[in-house]
DNA sequence: TGTACATCAGTGAACGCGCGTTCACTGATGTAC
DNA sequence: TGTACATCAGTGAACGCGCGTTCACTGATGTAC
């Protein structure tokens, strides 16, 4: 992953510097900023020339991530185009959303598994443009319907699908199998008021 | 919350470190076996007595968060008693949850942001079981429907509005609003199959 | 086109820190006679 | 009831580790004349 022509001065350290980060995360090592410099090939102080500290660096990764999620989910929605039920496109959404997180799960924990830090404005607007995405599309799916409770709860059942399977509180699947229990979750929730309730 | 009499063998030191450490991460303490000896008043090598390394202490009281855990939810499922709907008492179990994790975020996180060792059984066993009473609980409100993707939804939505919420990816609020959000998320999606789709 | 010099990206030694864990130990407890 | 002794819970010094960050530095780059 090494993007520019290696003259001295590295040309872009900085990108270098986060793409080490997420390569050293997708390979399971612990982040820290001596490690990513180590995976980059450079001296342990030299991230201080692009990274006020360690946070920066980690916030910057985090942005790298959530604009990689966003493309994940537009692609998931460019896909069906016309014919789809709302109940497809949010599984379609779901199965994507869902498949970042156990694809990239050290990208995915840094990126929500953290107290955030109101400070960095970059980070916070990552994710707040993230959440308008989600808005937009569910808007889209039930026109003129109130849709900001729905969407809070859509995007909840699939970060918490994600986060149970990282973290194994759900059995173990294979990837299909995830993908199956998204949808099927999803379809328990279209088919609840359906449902005829006890008594 | 020193529990034993203080005899110099110190009664049941185990309890106490456990109880240290709960007390130590609600203090937003970083977890590790010398803080947690340190505030048991203990030396630092004491915890080895009871258990086996710092892992060992770490699923001990995770362990000990899922019972508490387990206790809220059946508090909350056992107060409306006769007269609640379904989504009153999904209602109710997603905010005793949600409530649970933002009343103790690090022992929530503990709890989950955390890759399962699945060698230790007895932890695996604990969330386990809060698995097992969450369908239990689906089942008896939705009697003869089939309830396992459904309360795997159930279970997704609360947890990711917990998650979502802890991690700030949601606007900060009140313990109020909270509630009256993860009621809305709730409501939201009951009434999911009864909003007319987009075209 | 060639030299002088300021800039600035990366170096490497060093710091102090808290961590998990080991080790040989000490001293209170409780049991056998 | 009293003594001898094994057990075992807690001690405290020590280890090696990787970390974040500082500092004075070096040497390549690019600009001014």
């Amino acid at each position: 992953m090494s993007t520019s022509t290696k003259s001295y001065h590295h040309g872009d350290l900085r990108a270098a510097l986060i793409a080490a980060a997420v390569e050293g995360l997708e390979a399971g090592e612990p982040f820290s900023l001596r490690a990513v410099a180590r995976r980059a090939g450079v001296s342990p102080t030299a991230p201080y020339r692009h990274f006020a500290d360690r946070e920066a660096l980690d916030s910057a990764v985090a942005v790298e991530g959530f604009k990689d999620l966003r493309a994940d989910l537009e692609a998931a929605l460019a896909l069906p185009t016309k014919l789809a039920s709302p109940e497809e496109v949010i599984g379609a959404l779901g199965v994507a959303y869902v498949g970042f997180a156990l694809r990239r799960p050290a990208v995915f924990r840094l990126m929500f598994g953290n107290e955030c830090d109101e400070e960095n404005s970059e980070r916070v607007q990552a994710s707040g443009q993230l959440h308008e995405m989600l808005n937009k599309a569910i808007e889209r799916l039930f026109p003129g319907a109130p849709t900001s409770g729905l969407s809070i709860a859509l995007w909840s059942v699939a970060h918490g699908l994600a986060f149970l399977h990282l973290d194994g509180k759900l059995r173990p699947q294979s990837d299909d199998d995830v993908a199956a229990r998204v949808k099927s979750a999803v379809s328990a929730i279209f088919a609840l008021s359906d449902i005829k309730p006890a008594r």
